[in-house]
DNA sequence: AGCGTCGTTGCACTCTCTGCAACATCCATT
DNA sequence: AATGGATGTTGCAGAGAGTGCAACGACGCT
């Protein structure tokens, strides 16, 4: 809508696959370098690109502190936290929360594994959504229309030969799991992990997050995995109630 | 230097602060609301800003997305992690890794604590600037001027009774930082936390990064702590050498 | 119904961004 | 040293893009 902004920000996705030099950036925007350098002098004064030594631009610092205190004011995120914990502590594996955004599904918090042998993820990472347990959760709510028109969109990447393979098979578990309630991921993205996952809903029953619990083969089967779905969906449910208003603390005095 | 970004990019720190509607954010930035609307829609179209169910904004997922890439393309983080995961095997503290960048210093990677009690921080985080054993080593590097000319327009936020109190103490610390060539944080932060922290160096010899390790009082006193230096020295200095290209893994054949 | 608030659109004006060309710097080459 | 070729930087005039206005539409509230 606006070409200067857009160009502007045209820029950062382009610096996030590494360093660039003006004449790079200006090639890629297909503009002037004049121009592509008073855009990444504007970049520059907000701290959203940074010039290293050898003169190239990278993104800068205060992308990720804009990152961080974003995920700070999801209240989600902070009533959920203390839950997370409380179940790491209970049963040691790792704990991740994730939301739905813009067509992608990404973890807003983590709680580590006990166990020597951890999962790699990241919060802010966005997770593999055709076939992570939380991503089944928070698409499985969508209203019919969008979750089709999502669901032919994306690529159906086969990370094992456990993966969701294409749209008719996602849509097909989706379903599945809007009707029970919760979903896993049996190595559908790293053959030796295993998720159970249960939705967090709002006020009003919408799935405003999910979260999981993941484990190496190594350390439980996927069987004993299982026996901790009631437990990750009584959590779940304890966070919907806080963050829908209802229950948070019930006040005796009240 | 361009008017039209240098409003958009306004419009993020703003958000950050907390969802915002159009008015508001119209309102802060001086221009009309149509104005503003457009510039919100151009963000939003880079995902940098999202719309809530309540129509009003807030930052958006491709922030996170963007910030992960940026991290994961450092190559000192890349270089030092396995370092600093077998820093935290053997003493088992939160090690931290922190870089220097535009007057501010920020922790680009971590790896927890295995005791329970951990401390709080957060991988893209800016630091305590005037009282983090990182950030002294860092400054320290700086060329006496800029290091004065930071030094006065930073503010000294007494944490502790330990904080350095103002400028003229900070350049003295930073003096003796400089000369022992390590640094520590002895309760300036959090009353209870200490760390020690070493400085990387590149091919030039200039700090280029700097690593600690953090434990609480409860776990180890300042002393026992202390008897880690040598340990967290010689893993700065493995690092040094592999960024700078020395002896990264000697080949036997060459 | 009627009012007030908030988001949205079309349009004319003008301000700001653009591309150009010239200049400055630096490094590699002869 | 001097030359050539990169690369980053500045001033300027033209024009295209962004701006604010005013009017409209959509809700929610009394």
């Amino acid at each position: 809508m606006s070409q200067t902004v857009d160009r502007a920000l045209s820029i950062l996705p382009l610096l996030a696959e590494g360093p660039a030099d003006l004449g790079q950036v200006a090639e890629r925007l297909g503009v002037h370098k004049s121009t592509a350098l008073r855009l990444l002098r504007t970049l520059h004064e907000h701290g959203l690109v940074y010039r290293q030594s050898d003169q190239r631009y990278r993104l800068g610092a205060r992308l990720f502190a804009l990152a961080q205190e974003a995920m700070e004011n999801l209240d989600i995120r902070e009533i959920a936290h203390p839950h997370l914990v409380r179940l790491n502590e209970a049963c040691g594996h790792t704990v991740h929360l994730a939301v739905h955004e813009e067509n992608e599904v990404l973890y807003i918090d983590k709680v580590d594994s006990r166990y020597p042998v951890r999962m790699y993820s990241r919060v802010g990472k966005p997770v593999a959504i055709t076939v992570a347990a939380v991503a089944k959760l928070l698409l499985a709510d969508l209203p019919e229309g969008e979750r089709r028109a999502l669901a032919e969109k994306l690529e159906y990447p086969l990370y094992t030969a456990r993966s969701t393979p294409n749209a008719g098979a996602f849509l097909r578990e989706l379903e599945k799991v809007r009707e029970q309630g919760w979903a896993t991921d049996l190595g559908g993205h790293e053959e030796s992990i295993n998720c159970v996952a249960a939705p967090i809903r709002g006020a009003d029953g919408r799935v405003v997050a999910a979260m999981s619990v993941s484990a190496p083969n190594v350390v439980v089967t996927a069987d004993e995995l299982l026996t901790l779905l009631p437990r990750v969906r009584r959590t779940a449910d304890a966070i919907s109630g806080e963050y829908s208003g209802r229950t948070p603390v019930k006040d005796p005095t009240a």
